[in-house]
DNA sequence: CTGTTAGCGCGTTCAA
DNA sequence: TTGAACGCGCTAACAG
């Protein structure tokens, strides 16, 4: 019989447990963990390796963190409106990007979104928990040059998603995808096929990727169909009620364009469902291309035309910037571009 | 001029850096950080609060976890196939609910996407770096019997996403959706039509929660429609041309079923398409269901009728019986079932 | 190749 | 209400 009481707290397995049942000092046990092979014996590792499996020892984080002063971790800092921050396809990429590499070179990722108010009083802003960041902004200039400020003043390196204009700070890195050429390859597209009447959809919150890739279109447009004729129309958010009532305000006081390019395939969908619902042939009376390419695209018919995003690879880059940076002691790059390319569909 | 040579190496503000500024003991810096205002009086209080701002202190979270074995801090581990282990929007939203509510509690989320077959080896799981771990376990029975063998051996608190069949374990809460009785709503919405001939399209791989709602919604069919005939086809994968293909292979050797219900909305989508592009009439001829009701579900038309699933609430509730877990010594629930609910579309 | 010593930054315990 | 001493588990630096 055990006598009555609450349970032994259990210890936690430590190298020191390790040692004392393989026979070995606890610094033998730390080189076979750390593969430091060149200092311990073949036949010692084994034994160690053997009583490791046999305890089920596992490395405690926080004293190995504590003693390097290196975590091993990045945290991914996700700036977002609403709280289902994940949904967008983009964060969805880049943190399995990110996640994937980390994880290869045993890093781990921590992940928060945060309301844009509240970004320097967040967790993993406020304690030290990490070696450096990756963060996806959102919102006007004046707040993100606000977030900015906040992340560097936390003097580690940082990775900067989809930011275009750099910030002239040390050990910011940002690595974005070629939104501006992406706009052009979608005008050169259109411009091969004579069409004259454009119209541009983009979100009312100026988002610097989004203002790229319309930039790229616009200014190619102008210069290949110099009497083409370009309106923009602004939605307040990005949903289909928001797209739709701003597209159909747009189309009461003006003709049916020949074409219509969605700043992102969402804008660009939501405006096609629209005209479908009003019996407007797609792609017979109006062209229509998005930007992005992401899996719920293929949803709708017909299939968008649209430019593809690499988000997966940038989530892969940030990584790897971060993972050299951590080795060495500054970024070998700071402004990464990554290409896109067009995905001929149906609509166009 | 600089002597010439590497930079110093910066060492981090301290608690003791903090003491010394304000002149108090760290101990009573430590006592302000962790809001015991009792021991620590109002105007030593604001003093040692400035010197934090000031020097831009930060808690050093390895050196707290070593010191008091508790790194407020949580995994997730999502056992999937596929490296953009994100772009499903169940796991994106368990993750968004998750990471929310540990956020508001001062807890960190770790994200992790392992393939099943490494899942033992991977880091969170090799690693002592959390407190306690959510899972969200994809592949056969025995597969899965196996992921959760290595949990039970981690000696952690372990909540697992989805799962039906309880394992015999301890330290193990379930948080799932009511896939069951998803399956029979739909049943009743079907049956109230009085449709006879039913198709089913669920994957080839055996999921827990896809078994629960096809069983829910062919044991309410049989029971309410007795007459009914229901054929089950199988996908390889869950992406559009494999659905299709199966479909289409079905469709040559039986006739138009009378309703179709894919365990999920790709797989309903996916033969809606099929169908529309053989110009079979929806819901006018054929009537079609999904399961699950996210966005993306919105990109296709007519809209489809489907039960929505809570997977934000599920893990939200995910963190909730963890951060329970942490400040007990036991889950005080070990099987929480979210509802779910219809959400009629145009397609029936 | 293996062992010894010391200390990373914090919070607990106890004394003042 | 504050301070001093100690140790959490690990590894860098060095000695053997």
């Amino acid at each position: 019989m055990t006598a009555p009481g609450p349970a032994p707290k259990r210890r936690r397995v430590t190298i020191k447990d390790v040692a004392a049942a393989a026979n070995v000092s606890p610094m033998t046990v730390s080189n076979v963990i750390n593969g430091r092979h060149q200092f311990v014996g073949e036949a010692t590792r084994k034994a160690v390796e053997k009583e490791i499996a046999r305890l089920n020892y596992r490395v405690q984080e926080s004293a190995r963190g504590l003693r390097t002063s290196y975590r091993r971790s990045v945290g991914i800092a996700i700036v977002d409106e609403t709280q289902t921050f994940l949904s967008d396809h983009f964060n969805a990429h880049v943190v399995a990007g990110l996640s994937n590499v980390l994880s290869r070179h045993n890093h781990t990722l921590l992940v928060q979104g945060i309301p844009p108010q509240q970004f320097s009083k967040s967790l993993v802003i406020q304690n030290f928990a990490v070696d450096g960041f990756c963060v996806i902004m959102s919102g006007p200039p004046a707040r993100r040059a606000e977030i900015v400020d906040t992340l560097v003043r936390l003097d580690q390196p940082v990775v900067l998603i989809q930011e275009t204009t750099a910030p002239r700070a040390p050990d910011i890195c940002i690595v974005r995808q070629d939104d501006a050429g992406g706009g052009r390859v979608l005008a050169d597209h259109f411009a091969a096929r004579r069409l004259a009447r454009y119209l541009v959809i983009k979100p009312e919150t100026e988002w610097p990727a989004i203002e790229a890739r319309v930039d790229g279109f616009c200014e190619a447009i102008r210069r290949l169909v110099p009497e083409a004729s370009i309106d923009i129309v602004r939605t307040a958010t990005e949903d289909f009620d928001s797209v739709q009532r701003s597209v159909a305000a747009y189309l009461d006081s003006h003709a049916l364009p020949d074409a219509i390019f969605g700043a992102n395939d969402r804008l660009a969908i939501g405006a096609m469902l629209l005209l479908q619902a009003k019996d407007i042939a797609i792609p017979g009376r109006v062209r229509i291309a998005g930007f992005n390419g992401f899996e719920s695209r293929r949803y709708a018919r017909p299939l968008i035309t649209t430019v593809m995003s690499p988000a997966y690879a940038i989530g892969e880059r940030a990584a790897e910037a971060l993972l050299e940076r951590f080795a060495g002691d500054s970024f070998r790059e700071t402004d990464v571009v990554l290409p896109v390319h067009l995905d001929p569909g149906e609509t166009t």
